[in-house]
DNA sequence: GCCGTTTTCGGCCCGACTGTTTTCAGTCG
């Protein structure tokens, strides 16, 4: 659903620069409901008409006029006149923590700051400092934030993951309708599921690679053609990304899939194996180096084979032993999304969801999930205006889905708390063993010194209800590192306390990260794969999550949410007074 | 700008925290 993400998008920055500009905050605030409900919205918003388009909650005239006019011209004139009036590059300026719409704007002002470069420079020379509002440790704050989160808010054209998995789905949708394209896959950093990804290559097998070549240069997403070439062509998309077309013979497919999924280091390793064999590896194939005859090419598993190797999964391609162990048949089974029964962690529109009860139940069951956990968030995240009377009155509410859907799929009531300053969480634990799983996350107080923030993570674990830690980092890719904590004292105290880990598949959580799978599952904790959903589209994101603990080689027994729901039901009993609900 | 109706205007999620200020604005979730 590329337009809906496109609109939601450009809702999205029609809110930001409404806020920079100093408008009313109400009518802010719409902009982004709008754009959250179209990104969650299960139907193409482009081919809807106005009136369609207000039946969407949060959705009303101006706003469906807006989706229209961009749905007819591709853009949307009162975006564009704001842009105008704001100035490029103020609103990347959000992106920095501890920045606002206020101080952006202030700064834009005083200081003709037009980018996450300039700012730092402002700062750099104590600019910063002297402007009202502002002082010394915001400055300070500013520099530290911009230094932690390197070249990820400067702008470098990285982006997330969930941008370009749905931007290489359009491009595979588009040329796959080609007679002449065979074989086609997504490669590069997005094949191995990295976090961000630079651009997006695309591995095409034909004989006639012209056609080809000429459909991908042409496509509607096009902005710029930067090469266009019989085997090669690159392009740059309306937002910025730029994608690159490799075209290969069928009978190369396998040798050249290696070779751009790369990476670059395991690509190495996995070619100096092939050297202290006599043979050379290239994206043509496997070669005797003595005869030049070709001994492999054709799949990737014939060339991994050929050089004595298990087939490798991309997720591990990274060298970080993945060779060696694959050279001695002792690489993880990493989870699989097949091996998924159940997501333990999703939002409905009782708290900050967009989609009902029954509607994400029933596209939890639609993906043949075996149980399924509503978790909305508990009160101490104020916002939410949870109340125990709201919390119970939905469980009633989810008893009565269950009887309607039957015993396909079991439903789990469960909440997101919150772990407080001092590691408590919401509510009495009498209330909480009531619910069927608990998540527990962090939401405030990101700033703390290490010992304080280990001693509160592991309090949190403690609790005899809690059963996963959510998004245990914190971190939100581009915006906010990671909160300081010990990673091993905190794993252990998980695997000691029986408390999960969660992998959280939102494209700008990722969290745990990759590395912190891998170091966690080495003190023996595991792990829980959950979606976070506020949408039904967001139930989807589930391959994300599971991309992310095979980076970290996580198999299938290191998942609580791949056991079947008896067992599950053991783990997430824990240390309840009361056996956990039905 | 959206919504709901005790409809056509008035309310809209709210509290904590931080650093600035000297009573509060800005940011965050």
């Amino acid at each position: 659903m590329r337009a809906n993400e496109e609109v939601a998008r450009l809702l999205a920055e029609y809110a930001d620069l409404l806020s920079i500009a100093g408008q009313d905050r109400f009518r802010i605030r719409a902009y982004e409901n709008a754009a959250r409900a179209i990104r969650g919205c299960p139907s193409d918003v482009s081919g809807l008409d106005v009136k369609a388009l207000t039946a969407i909650p949060n959705v009303g005239k101006a706003i469906a006029e807006k989706v229209c006019e961009w749905a007819r011209t591709g853009t949307i004139t009162k975006l564009e006149e704001l842009r105008a009036q704001v100035g490029p590059g103020v609103r990347d300026l959000l992106e920095v923590g501890g920045l606002g719409p206020k101080r952006a704007a202030l700064v834009h002002k005083e200081l003709g700051v037009s980018s996450v470069a300039e700012l730092r420079a402002a700062a750099e020379a104590g600019a910063l400092r002297r402007l009202t509002g502002f002082g010394k440790t915001i400055e300070e704050k500013i520099l530290r934030t911009l230094d932690q989160l390197g070249d990820k808010a400067g702008g470098d054209g990285r982006v997330h993951i969930g941008i370009a998995l749905s931007l290489a789905g359009a491009v595979l949708d588009e040329l796959r309708q080609l007679p002449e394209v065979g074989d086609i896959e997504y490669a590069g950093s997005l094949r191995r599921m990295r976090e961000t990804i630079g651009d997006v290559d695309v591995l095409v097998a034909s004989t006639n690679p012209r056609p080809v070549m000429n459909r991908f240069t042409t496509m509607a997403m096009v902005r710029d053609v930067l090469a266009h070439g019989d085997t090669k062509s690159s392009i740059t998309t309306g937002e910025g990304v730029q994608v690159d077309l490799r075209v290969v013979e069928p009978d190369a497919w396998g040798a050249a899939l290696i070779y751009f999924t790369g990476s670059k280091a395991h690509n190495v390793a996995v070619r100096e194996r092939a050297v202290q064999r006599g043979l050379k590896l290239s994206e043509y194939g496997l070669f005797e180096v003595d005869t030049g005859t070709r001994v492999a090419s054709r799949t990737e598993e014939e060339v991994y084979a050929a050089l004595e190797l298990q087939w490798i999964p991309p997720t591990l391609r990274e060298d970080r032993g993945e060779v060696e162990a694959a050279s001695k048949h002792d690489l993880p089974d990493v989870v699989s999304v097949a091996d998924i029964k159940g997501d333990l962690h999703g939002h409905t529109n009782l708290t900050d969801g967009v989609a009902s009860l029954d509607d994400m139940v029933a596209a939890a069951a639609a993906r043949g999930y075996r149980y399924y956990a509503v978790t909305d968030h508990a009160p101490l995240l104020s916002m939410q205006r949870m109340t125990p009377e709201k919390a119970v009155s939905q469980r009633t509410a989810l008893r009565r889905v269950q009887e309607r859907v039957g015993r396909r799929i079991t439903l789990l009531h469960g909440s997101e708390l919150n772990i407080q300053r001092d590691g408590s969480v919401d509510w009495d634990e009498r209330f909480l063993s009531g619910f069927d799983v608990l998540v527990a996350s962090i939401h405030s107080h990101f700033d703390l010194d290490r010992d304080t923030q280990t001693a509160r993570m592991i309090r949190a674990m403690e609790h005899p209800c809690v059963n996963v830690i959510g998004h245990p980092s914190a971190r939100r890719q581009g915006k906010r590192p990671a909160i300081d904590f010990d990673v091993e004292e905190v794993c252990r105290a998980a695997a000691r306390t029986g408390t999960a880990l969660e992998v959280n598949a939102q494209p700008e959580r990722l969290d745990l990260p990759d590395e912190l799978v891998r170091a966690a599952r080495g003190y023996g904790a595991r792990f829980v794969i959950s979606t976070d959903a506020h949408s039904v589209p967001e139930l989807d994101n589930m391959p994300l999550g599971v991309g992310t603990a095979q980076r970290g080689w996580a198999t299938a027994a290191d998942v609580v949410n791949t056991l079947p729901l008896r067992e599950l039901r053991k783990f997430l009993k824990k240390g309840r007074t009361t056996a956990a609900s039905r």
